[in-house]
RNA sequence: GGAGAGGUGGCCGAGUGGUUAAAGGCAGCAGACUGUAAAUCUGCCCGCGCAAGCGUACGCUGGUUCGAAUCCAGCCCUCUCCA
């Protein structure tokens, strides 16, 4: 491990913690100090968005163009047809090109929100690797590339021993997914000049893949790192709530909830996180994260606000931060509170559904006789009560964090 | 193709004829304590219904039985070993 870098991405990379491994470093620091590097980063096409699990890749991605280099974006259009085995213990459902396609716009306006597009040296751009997987031939490629792995080797990957080891199939189409995603290092490194291929940490046998397929085949030398797995203090996974996962769409999570999502980052994690997924400056991001006891919500407060403000745009995130002080702090109510409109009068318990917090009329009632719900922020225990809706909205509230708003 | 094992609620996993809407754990939600944190303790956790109750549910389809997740038959899928 090297204890300093000279090139200012590595330097950038390592200092706000997105450094697991690397392949060579030296070699790769002294390459991104003297010329413009370009770098790829594969995701998957599987959802219309994408979520905060992808959030680290993204991020590195933009700090790559924030170096000074030139970040690639593969949509894995391709090798969705496939599906990864990696980390799943089942085979991924396999989807239809029209809704690939979808997919990838959706995905692609993510993106727009983190990096500078376009046709200049350092500007970024989108590939998608159906456009030579889907080409290829079946003949031609095993003996081209087929030829370069071993199944003993290819046996030994996680993503293989494990669905093996738990007993779980693994098809002969998935098991293809890693020569075909070494295929795509290849491919880019003849097409675009790419040189490293980062990922997250499980993805680190498919680069190396990738780099060793390159050497035997063009005998150039590419690069990999990875990213460490980002869970939360207390080990678990990143962006996945009750509600399911934590998008980064407007459409299928709001800016206020995306907002809530980071302020309810635990202490121990605000300083990783405001490194990992902030532009702010590490001196500023240091004296966010020594604050102590109920000090560190100042950090969290920054924390949600810089990274909605990344994704949905300051005002957003402003008003995000807004509408939470106004209920939170001051126990009023926020313009941006998930609203549901009521006509003349709403029941509680279609209400309770209706904004979302509970998924059915019983659990409703159950809260109800909890007395978790509240309007106005007085407590109601009455399950058949009927809320009559005037020109002023009415706050709903479930628990201490869920609060919406009725309106006419 | 042959022999064995198995498919249970979001996940893991008990359950082998009624008292089983199905033990236990995890995840989740709520309450208490706090700081919209963590940890801890408590309650809840298929749907509809104010309720009695009803409807669905243990791979699928039939059958036996007063009664089936549990027994039988066929089918589908998975795993292991053999060919």
């Amino acid at each position: 491990m090297m204890t300093s870098y000279t090139s200012s991405l590595l330097r950038l990379l390592d200092e706000r913690g997105y450094i697991h491994q690397v392949t060579d470093a030296e070699a790769l620091d002294a390459l991104a100090s003297k010329e413009v590097v370009t770098a790829y980063i594969g995701f998957d096409a599987t959802a219309p968005s994408l979520h905060v699990g992808s959030l680290v890749q993204i991020m590195m991605l933009r700090r790559l163009q924030q170096a000074g280099h030139r970040p690639i974006v593969l949509m894995g259009g391709g090798t969705t047809k496939v599906g990864d085995p990696s980390g799943k213990d089942e085979s991924r459902k396999l989807l239809a090109e029209d809704e690939i396609f979808a997919n990838i716009a959706g995905i692609r306006r993510v993106f727009e929100q983190f990096l500078t597009f376009g046709d200049g040296p350092t500007d970024a751009i989108m590939a998608d690797n159906a456009e030579w997987l889907d080409r290829l031939m079946y003949v031609p490629l095993l003996r081209d590339i087929g030829r370069h792995f071993t199944i003993n080797r290819m046996l030994t990957f996680d993503s293989v021993r494990m669905r093996l080891e738990r007993e779980q199939p693994l098809t002969f189409l998935e098991f293809n997914y890693m020569i075909l995603q070494a295929y795509d290092f290849l491919e880019l490194s003849r097409r675009e000049r790419c040189r490293v291929q980062m990922g997250g940490s499980d993805q680190w046998g498919n680069i190396i893949n990738g780099i060793e397929l390159t050497r035997r085949v063009d005998g150039k030398e590419l690069y990999g790192v990875t990213t460490p797995l980002i869970t939360t203090a207390d080990g678990a996974k990143m962006g996945k709530t009750a509600q399911g996962a934590v998008w980064l769409d407007d459409q299928l999570l709001s800016p206020y909830d995306y907002w809530q999502f980071w302020r309810n980052t635990q202490d121990a994690d605000v300083g990783r996180f405001l490194k990992l997924f902030t532009d702010l400056p590490l001196e500023d991001i240091g004296k966010l994260e020594a604050l102590q006891g109920a000090e560190i919500n100042q950090a969290k407060i920054v924390l949600a606000t810089e990274a909605t403000a990344m994704l949905h745009g300051r005002e957003a995130a402003l008003a995000a931060e807004r509408t939470a002080r106004e209920t939170f702090a001051e126990g009023g109510t926020g313009a941006d509170l998930p609203t549901l409109s009521a006509g003349g009068g709403i029941s509680l318990l279609s209400a309770l559904t209706g904004l979302g917090f509970c998924a059915s009329n019983g659990e409703a009632k159950r809260k109800i006789a909890e007395g978790a719900v509240r309007i106005d922020d007085q407590a109601v225990n009455d399950p058949a009560l009927t809320i009559s809706v005037g020109d002023a909205p009415v706050k709903l509230s479930l628990g201490k964090k869920k609060h919406g708003l009725l309106t006419k």
